[in-house]
DNA sequence: CAAACAAACTAACAAGTGTTAGTTAAATTG
DNA sequence: CAATTTAACTAACACTTGTTAGTTTGTTTG
């Protein structure tokens, strides 16, 4: 029952194409020719380039913000915090992996909403930063640098866009798995 | 005595730009006035928009492809062999955060070029994926699956551009360290 | 010093940009 | 069925784009 609406319909395609080649470089005739209409057209459904962005974007952002908040909300110990947090990434970028390409490329062109967006982003790495430093104190994670166990999951988790498209037999169960197990164990068989 | 010629500077003045905003969304004009001077006057030094790209992208990717191969020159083990290449990217990067941006942004605008780009991007990945295979083979490394290794190790590393700028504190060797210790020994406290 | 060069400039172009106005035709609704 | 709404269209706008041509000026070189 649920109907892709003619606003998402371009809403979706326009992040297939700015996945593609970066929202500067799509231009709305681009975009208009990938609808089968012309450019003029699409304002009767969006109000500007700008705003598509926007509705991409943010939305993600707080996809983003909504489901860490509900997993610090949790009783879970910060090791199974981070597997949450694992399955979270692959759970929203499985379903968007088009949107979120512009999450991470094309943020900076938001405008009026950078700031917004901005705040989102920050927050959500503070609110990361969290799990890991209560992980250190609480003994469950090793003391290394917190900035560099940060880094380096989030790296690995924001660039799933690029990846989860190219590997679709892996389900997003199993890649969740998969995914925390040598994010959090390595990949070091000798016990040190 | 080595001196940066103003064909040079327009490059590197050009990477800081597209880093900020992207290839598509910086204009001639941008960069011209970021150099002092004309967008016409660029022409003296440049022949293309294109051309600053292609410069930009090909000669690091260059540089990463002879790092790997001379890495896998040597005799080392497996995992001194990722740590090595952990330490190409730490490297490579900080010498050139702004280039780096565009080699993982902007390479779809490549157009002549792009072809011999995804030449050495794919064997780059193929090479790299090699030497996990081989330090499973060879007991140095867990039988995780190959791909989700290679694409969690990997997606640090390509990222390492947008952190570098913001951690000075810590230096190239310093990181390393680090970056190895966290993407190969884990984070886990708990031994299994 | 004359000649050559390097590196800036002004002016201009053809093509492409996002967007608006006004129109038309089909589908939906009272 | 008349009235309204939806969703496409053509034409045009003001502006920006990368780039070229031709010129000027200061510096280097034979």
């Amino acid at each position: 029952m649920k109907q892709e609406t003619r606003k998402e319909e371009i809403i979706s395609t326009a992040a297939k194409l700015f996945k593609e080649k970066g929202y500067s470089a799509v231009t709305m005739r681009d975009l208009a020719s990938a609808m089968g209409m012309k450019a003029a057209s699409l304002y009767n459904h969006i109000n500007s380039k700008q705003q598509i962005l926007k509705e991409i974007i943010i939305s993600l952002a707080e996809d983003f913000t909504d489901g860490l908040k509900n997993i610090q909300k949790s009783d879970l110990t910060n090791i199974q915090k981070l597997q949450e947090v694992v399955k979270l990434h692959v759970r929203i970028t499985s379903q968007n992996t088009f949107g979120m390409a512009s999450l991470n490329n094309d943020w900076m062109h938001l405008e009026e909403k950078l700031d917004y967006y901005l705040d989102l982003r920050a927050n959500y790495e503070e609110e990361f930063r969290n799990i890991i430093q209560k992980g250190i104190e609480n003994d469950e994670i090793i003391n290394d640098n917190v900035e560099v166990i940060l880094f380096s999951i989030l790296s690995t988790l924001r660039s799933l866009y690029l990846w989860i498209p190219k590997k679709e037999d892996l389900n997003p169960e199993e890649l969740s798995q998969q995914l925390s197990k040598v994010l959090i164990n390595g990949i070091n068989k000798k016990i040190n």
